[in-house]
DNA sequence: AAAAAATCCGGCAAATTGCCGGTTAATGCA
DNA sequence: TGCATTAACCGGCAATTTGCCGGATTTTTT
């Protein structure tokens, strides 16, 4: 993983599919050895593959972000809540105003105000703040 | 979007570096065709861009979320910008007081702080809210 | 029903890719 | 150090792919 690797990834990171020539041409090499360098990034699994990125609303289900403001001494008493809820991708301890931020994929918009309305019943939890996710710029996560 | 575009969606879902001679065998219409329909897809922002996905790095250092205001008429223009840092892992665009909801995952503290500063330098950007991850409690995101 | 618009196809020139041998640089070993 | 081995790079060539165009066909509009 030398300097030329990292420009390869870089400019496939801006965009995945454009020719080997204009990476080469970024990266300061020739086609071939980018060419080459590419089947053998992606042979070792640095590059597990290429993906279309779809404006959110042509995925299926609504993404969204709850900040979460609660009143635990402890976070971990107040996490069990979210473990509860399979539509839970992430959870984090943050620092600033709130105290957890939660990502989550529901199904449906009904399905996200469920869940909004199932913390919301959680007497620990002072305040909810919503973020429905309105379009999807950038997303590294694999999955 | 009728089965042939839903088609070729689809075969992009696969593999986003494929010829579009080899989308068309699969969709059953002619390469030219399928090219129209492509560009068309990316013009009416149905398409996104297309990513390489990598092999999660390192797991120690530090994760942040950014919240980000701008001023630019369009997200689209500001993105860029995040594009070009290799640690920002997802960039979406959400409801709410900010327009952008950005995760980060750095080697240190010291290189945290280096994006956040360069994310700064950036004019359009009104205002940037730091929010340190102290804790993760979950994480289903498959990597 | 006619006109307009959209979609499709196939052909051609230009660009890109995969593959090859030849050269250079890096590495290993006596 | 000297030499062999490996790895990486380059450029050329044939095959594939792409972008672009005109013309045909289908769909929509008036």
């Amino acid at each position: 993983m030398d300097k030329f690797d990292q420009a390869i990834i870089q400019a496939l990171r801006e965009d995945a599919r454009q020719s080997v020539s204009a990476i080469a041409e970024r990266a300061n090499l020739s086609r071939s050895a980018v060419s080459d360098r590419i089947k053998k990034l992606e042979q070792t699994g640095v590059i597990r593959g290429y993906q279309v990125l779809l404006s959110e609303s042509q995925k299926e289900g609504v993404s969204a972000y709850f900040e979460i403001q609660h009143k635990c001494p402890r976070c971990a008493d107040v996490v069990h809540v979210f473990q509860a809820i399979p539509e839970v991708l992430t959870c984090h301890g943050i620092s600033g105003d709130m105290d957890l931020l939660v990502y989550v994929h529901a199904p449906s918009m009904r399905r996200l105000h469920e869940i909004r309305e199932y913390i919301d019943t959680h007497t620990d939890i002072i305040k909810i703040k919503t973020h429905v996710v309105m379009s999807e710029w950038i997303n590294n996560l694999g999955s």
